[in-house]
DNA sequence: TTGATAGGCAAGCAACGACTTGCCTATGGT
DNA sequence: ACCATAGGCAAGTCGTTGCTTGCCTATCAA
């Protein structure tokens, strides 16, 4: 499960696309595209930034609408807040009787 | 920085080292072996187990010291504690005067 | 209806990453 | 001194992955 989730932060581009949609959410692929282009000059194609949302989308951190012929993404941080606690000690208390 | 971070963390034989460790800190090389053969039927070359160490020590999640002819590891997590508050919203309250 | 825009699908390529094999160094016990 | 143990270095293999190119579908405006 969150297999996925450490996969998809593996790459410095996705993690790129995750801070502007955590800057902005509801961004559409082209915009993104531009964004990334823009701001962090990265010119990746339309199709690579298309499969990076992809990774993210299947990862869970990414949830995607559809309006007409847009499509809109958005941020969804709930997949990372338990993958790091994993080994944050000391342990969450869980009495063993 | 981080950027060893999550290339460490995707792959899943790094993280089940990040947990043996945690259960218990200052293994060997053929200690942290031996519990993959045994308790995760990960049946890797010494070699293998020592290159992911490598991996998990350039990105500061284990550091290691000799002793005599042996190394032992111990787990590190402050390298964690900031890669997932960087996309956790709302932003930390950072006030712009 | 036509054309422009937003996006999807699939094959191909080049680089990276996990793992192995083979050999070498160093420490410690007997 | 000897040999076994703990670990390191380097090259090679093979699957994965990030990205491109080419083509196709769908929605909206004129």
């Amino acid at each position: 499960m969150s297999e996925d989730v450490f996969k998809a932060l593996a790459d410095p581009t996705r993690r790129t696309i995750l801070d502007e949609l955590a800057e902005r959410d509801g961004q559409s692929l082209f915009e993104i595209c531009s964004r990334l282009a823009m701001k962090h000059e990265l010119a990746l194609t339309r199709q690579a930034v298309s499969q990076h949302l992809a990774v993210l989308e299947t990862a869970g951190l990414v949830v995607s609408r559809r309006e007409g012929r847009y499509k809109f993404h958005d941020l969804n941080t709930q997949p990372l807040e338990q993958i790091v606690t994993r080994w944050l000690r000391p342990h969450p208390p869980e009495s063993t009787p």
